[in-house]
DNA sequence: AAAGAGATGGTCT
DNA sequence: GACCATCTCTTTT
């Protein structure tokens, strides 16, 4: 279930991420996402995650619900990969694959609060307010320093730069749940998951 | 405080 | 050629 033991932070492994998105959506919050960057870029960066939504085939909103295309290969691959997509043109926003290997399941992160490195964050982000810095998809992503070229990442594969830790932070035992945001289907489908007052 | 619109490019029909 | 799992800036209450 989980690589490791350093001082009760655990690097969450492939088993953990292989069950279904609305489930790994709601245990995700509170999780902390860490991006070992080299010094010159600021060096390690970390949020702690407050906002995601679960995405799989059998729903009309997903990229996955028409099957299998080039672009969605990773989503349909095995879990703990990022998945990382242009969104608008302009964008990249990430999903953690969940689900078996075969399975077009993903959880969208959608909002993350500054926890390590935001003296970077702020520089990457144009030098934007501290509570703009991560809260929203495109906005997570670039104050992470997470790319396109990240598409494809295996987040539990040894010495990955990238991984979601547990550290001790439990998720809330009452998320705000509701309908996802910025799609046009499924919209009345509650696989939107918060940490209240987040 | 809220509403509107432009930016910008891959993906799929 | 249409459609976006968005963000930011500008304009209007």
């Amino acid at each position: 279930m989980s690589d490791r033991d350093d001082g009760g932070v655990r690097r969450l492994g492939r088993a953990w991420f292989g069950r279904d998105a609305p489930v790994v959506a709601a245990e995700l919050l509170g999780k902390l996402i860490v991006h070992e960057l080299p010094a010159g870029d600021g060096g390690r960066a970390a949020g702690r995650i407050v906002e995601v939504e679960a995405y799989t085939e059998d729903d009309p909103a997903s990229h996955t619900h028409r099957g299998r295309t080039p672009r969605t290969e990773v989503m349909f691959g095995p879990p703990a990969h990022l998945y990382v997509y242009l969104s608008y043109g302009i964008h990249a926003c990430a999903n953690v694959v969940t689900g078996p290997d075969g399975d077009g399941q993903a959880v969208l992160l959608r909002a993350v609060v500054p926890v390590e490195g935001v003296e970077a964050m702020r520089a990457r982000r144009g030098g934007r307010g501290d509570r703009a810095l991560a809260d929203g998809p495109g906005k997570l992503t670039q104050a992470l320093g997470i790319e396109l070229r990240h598409d494809g990442h295996d987040l539990a594969g040894e010495g990955s730069t990238l991984s979601i830790l547990d550290d001790g932070v439990d998720p809330p035992t009452t998320p705000v749940v509701g309908p996802r945001v910025g799609i046009t289907r499924a919209t009345s489908t509650p696989w939107r998951f918060r940490v209240p007052s987040g």
